[in-house]
RNA sequence: GCUCGGAUGGUGGAACUGGUAGACACGCAGGACUUAAAAUCCUGUGACCCUUAAAGGUCGUGCGGGUUCGAUUCCCGCUCCGAGUACCA
């Protein structure tokens, strides 16, 4: 029989699932390996040929550690909570988990069809009830904790009470909101049980407050930054607006600096660390107080305390709260001309308006804390209420937007250091040279300078140093359905936990999807949904981010282990530890991989689990454009569009609307006519304006999506070639981190690839033929080299090449016709990771028991066989390669030079010049430089 | 603007620590087999020049410089493309 892919992998995934081939034990005396995949959102669309790319990747690695003699997990599972099910939900009323079954159940069928090594009994699904049971135990870990600035770690908000007991709130080290009390323990003692819980949630590493939220009327939600674009949603591109709410947010900013500091010692793509470490934006500076008459002061963040003395004027943001009490009679009209121009204006107003530079005088001064002199007070909307303090010492000789205002409005720029040049032109910011009117600090450096000023200003009482975060709480509550719901009631007004026998909190059931008349969240829908029968519950449920922020391990524990009474086993989680290779995109880089480096650090204080970052190696997988087929439709006089349509090489002639079209009814640009007719009914009797009798459609690379009909599926790809064979083909593609379109051209290289291995091992009447005869030399070195390559590749994620290489050695062999035994067996495990299927199947016939593949031993590499004992080395003079010559590779440069020197062909390049210089590496080169 | 990537034949890409640029594959062209087509196999394929041919030469990794015996690779300056971020004091 010839190469029959279809029936040979669909025997195999079955072989596999049936005798749970890729099942793993949390005992082993093997080393531990552990490979994830960021787990799918199963959405409606299925799996497209994007998808896999990072998963055929990491099942390669996985299938060649298990050769390696390791013990892999290597598991799968969905992060099933989301939007687009609840969405569908609101439209159709079908109850968003059996959405998510079907949706399951697709994507199931899908990664099957490829092959993959998954242990598929540790499946997680973020939305079963077993499973969020133990999100909301995290939950309820970080409302009992506070973290403790001394130790540097989160405690027991138990350990927090006994200090307020014994010593009061001063001289407590914590991570607490701004308005948190100062009080004597004897304080702490009278207070009534109202207030010491209030007290303590401005500890809590979880908490409860009034923050400005993005809320979104039409999805009657709130959404994260990250799904806000320019004013509207992300998802349905609805607006957007600012909201008060009281809101459950987490105290991500305690980490701020352990989260910083952990990116120096993990293996992560450089620029996925840089975009952490801006997102964190630590900045070191200094709090500066500029007093006021009435006695209060404005306190601005500075990275520049040195240059305090060039401070020629404040700029506060026009939301400030002191700008109203600033302003000045005659002032008044002009601030607030500004302040309601700002709020006029829209995020994206302001974004492409970075040049325009505006602001308006209060009419007051502040006192310069050192000097004393007056300063000018300004709003502007360059300063953001947001940042630091919300307000700007300007300093226009050393910083361009500060330059730029002072320049417009005629305020003055004053030189601080003998190093900074040309201020007529523009800031220098330089921090060379030496201070000058700069009163205490004049003469010194800039280290110097920085020191000193600190220290004045913490003797005058006016200022400290001050370490910044741009990185915000984060916002923990959605005004959603379909979700984990929040384990807390109230009492009181207060939150409290439910009781730890009470998990999982379970979703209940709703009538509609939406929000309540008067404005609740889906879940005040819920009937007779109360706690001990008469308390509310939180109405609010879990963002996305919740479920997987540590699913990783969940995935330890076996399914044996999923009923006992922890979020994995202690013993599996000092096993597996931490995850040692992960693969994914870099779009989760601020948020799934930060959240999760959070969690981990905060369940690593409370001794749960035994490392502190839980990704120890990462690799961002390139994205898979689609490419989008477009068909031109005629649009006729009164500018409606017609049924008539133009070939894409005849356009200009005519005004047209493009359209996209499926691009499965197109091949090679050519649109199938017959296929466009039946593609959507109002085509049905469309006309072609053709060109050459054919119908040539444009084209253009776009994100894949359901909506541009450019979505190609694996299915049809694993139909007509099959799954080794387009594992094989999106790994041949290019490098993996690379964003590349998705292009069939070039899979039937792939494919004619794997037919010539298996024939190597058949005869021309495909019968399977292998000879026992001890293989010659050059089929071991063709080997050899195969097994010392892909070794190399797989260890670097350079899989684009061992696929080339494979091409190589299988050309090679077939030239040499071998089809010894001893080297297919050998060249089938070294393959196996790429195309398992074909593996298998050869494994097997060679006689070996079926299914062991998968854990034989990767062959040892033996260099001998790739001894050489000569080599031709290119010649050149001058660097320009001029002939090769085969010189034996035992000689010493001086017996070479020799050789060199009388061969005659070389005496025309020489010019009649004696070399200069001979310069030889073995192995490699020989240069003559005349 | 800032940060991080990238630019190599008609195309995807290879060249791993500076050592024969274009591996491998696609496409294309020609040929074999076939009544024919498909499939398969063989040959050629960076550009230009020279030559009847064999052979040979020049140029060539976005652009301009530099270091080096030797640069796709290192350094300096620039252009363009992509991603992320958005006035961060």
């Amino acid at each position: 029989m010839d190469y029959q892919f279809r029936d040979i992998e669909k025997r195999w995934q079955k072989f596999w699932a049936m005798n749970h081939t890729f099942r793993v034990d949390n005992n082993s005396e093997k080393p531990k390996y552990y490979v994830l995949d960021m787990f799918p959102y199963p959405s409606g669309a299925g799996l497209h040929v994007g998808h896999p790319l990072g998963y055929i990747a990491s099942d390669i690695f996985s299938r060649y550690k298990r050769l390696k003699g390791f013990n892999v997990l290597h598991p799968m599972g969905y992060d099933s909570f989301g939007l687009p099910a609840e969405q569908y939900a609101i439209q159709t009323g079908q109850h968003p988990a059996i959405t998510t079954e079907t949706n399951i159940n697709r994507y199931r069928e899908q990664l099957d069809n490829l092959g993959f090594s998954y242990d598929w009994s540790r499946e997680v699904r973020t939305s079963d009830p077993g499973y969020y049971k133990w999100t909301q135990w995290i939950f309820m870990l970080l409302f009992n904790s506070w973290y403790n600035l001394e130790s540097n770690k989160a405690e027991s908000i138990e350990e927090l009470i006994k200090k307020f007991e014994n010593s009061g709130s001063q001289g407590i080290k914590a991570v607490s909101d701004e308005d948190a009390e100062i009080f004597s323990a004897e304080q702490w003692k009278l207070k009534s049980d109202i207030d010491k819980q209030t007290e303590l949630l401005k500890y809590r590493l979880t908490y409860l407050r009034e923050s400005t939220v993005n809320w979104c009327p039409a999805l009657g939600t709130v959404l994260a930054n990250d799904e806000v674009k320019d004013g509207y949603s992300e998802r349905g591109g609805y607006p957007v607006e600012q909201k008060k709410m009281m809101q459950w947010s987490m105290r991500i900013t305690a980490y701020a600096d352990r989260l910083l500091q952990g990116l120096d010692n993990i293996d992560w793509p450089d620029p996925l660390k840089e975009m952490q470490r801006n997102w964190i934006g630590k900045s070191v500076g200094a709090l500066v107080r500029f007093g006021l008459n009435s006695g209060a002061f404005i306190e601005v963040f500075t990275t520049r305390v040195d240059t305090l003395y060039g401070t020629t004027f404040l700029v506060l943001a026009p939301e400030h709260e002191l700008v109203e009490g600033l302003t000045t009679p005659d002032h008044i009209e002009e601030i607030q001309n500004y302040i309601d121009q700002t709020k006029k204006k829209t995020e994206l107003d302001r974004m492409a308006d970075t040049k325009t530079v505006s602001g308006a005088f209060t009419g007051s001064y502040a006192k310069h804390p050192i000097s004393g002199a007056p300063v000018p007070i300004w709003i502007a909307d360059y300063v953001l209420a947001g940042y630091g303090t919300g307000a700007v010492m300007a300093v226009p000789s050393g910083d361009q937007r500060d330059w730029l205002f002072a320049t417009k409005f005629g305020l003055p720029i004053v030189a601080i250091s003998d190093a900074q040049l040309d201020l007529d032109m523009q800031a220098d910011p330089t921090k060379d040279g030496l201070y000058i009117n700069s009163g205490i600090i004049n003469g010194l450096n800039y280290k110097q300078a920085t020191a000193v000023m600190i220290a004045k200003l913490e003797e005058l009482g006016a200022g400290k140093a001050k370490v910044n975060y741009r990185l915000r709480d984060a916002i923990f509550g959605r005004q959603r359905y379909w979700g984990e719901p929040v384990p807390v009631y109230f009492k009181d007004g207060l939150p409290q936990l439910i009781a730890m026998e009470d998990l999982p909190l379970v979703l209940p059931e709703v009538d509609k999807y939406l929000p309540t008349e008067s404005g609740e969240p889906p879940l005040g829908r819920a009937e007779n949904w109360k706690y001990k029968g008469d308390l509310e519950y939180e109405l609010s449920t879990m963002p996305g981010w919740a479920g997987s922020s540590w699913y990783w391990y969940r995935y330890m524990a076996s399914q044996d282990d999923r009923n006992q009474d922890s979020f994995a086993p202690a013993n599996a989680i000092a096993y597996w530890k931490d995850v040692d290779l992960y693969i994914g995109g870099s779009e989760h880089a601020t948020g799934h991989l930060l959240y999760s480096r959070f969690w981990n650090k905060f369940l690593k204080d409370l001794g749960y689990v035994v490392e502190e970052e839980p990704f120890k190696k990462l690799i961002n997988q390139g994205m898979i454009q689609g490419r989008s087929n477009f068909v031109y439709r005629i649009i006729d006089q009164d500018g409606r569009g017609t049924n008539k349509f133009v070939s894409h090489g005849l356009k200009s002639q005519y005004t047209t609307s493009a359209l996209h079209v499926d691009v499965n009814i197109v091949f090679n640009e050519v649109l199938d006519l017959e296929k466009f007719k039946v593609f959507r009914s109002e085509f049905a009797d469309a006309e072609f304006i053709l060109e050459n009798d054919k119908y040539i459609c444009g084209v253009e690379v776009e994100k894949m999506s359901k909506s541009k009909f450019n979505v190609v599926s694996p299915d049809d790809i694993i139909e007509r070639y099959g799954a080794d064979t387009l594992r094989m083909y999106e790994m041949f593609l290019g490098p993996l981190e690379q964003s590349k379109p998705w292009n069939t051209n070039g899979i039937e290289g792939v494919f004619k690839f794997l037919r010539k291995f298996w024939k190597l091992s058949h005869d021309d009447e495909f019968n399977f033929k292998v000879s026992d005869d001890e293989p010659s030399k050059a089929e071991y070195k063709a080997l050899h080299k195969i097994i010392r390559k892909v070794e190399e590749d797989i260890e670097r994620f350079s899989f684009n090449t061992s696929v080339s290489s494979f091409m190589i050695c299988i050309n090679e062999l077939t030239d040499l016709k071998c089809n010894k035994r001893k080297i297919i067996q050998d060249l089938v495990i070294v393959l196996s990771s790429y195309a398992p299927h074909i593996s298998e199947e050869l494994w097997t016939l060679l006689g070996n028991a079926p299914g062991t593949l998968s854990v034989a031993p990767y062959p040892v590499f033996n260099p001998e066989y790739l001894v050489e004992n000569e080599f031709s080395y290119p010649v050149s003079v001058n660097g320009k390669t001029r002939m090769n010559l085969n010189i034996s590779l035992s000689l010493s440069q001086a017996e070479v030079e020799a050789i060199i020197l009388s061969n005659t062909d070389l005496e025309k390049y020489l010019e009649g010049k004696t070399p200069k210089k001979i310069i030889f590496v073995k192995g490699k080169i020989i240069n003559i430089v005349i």
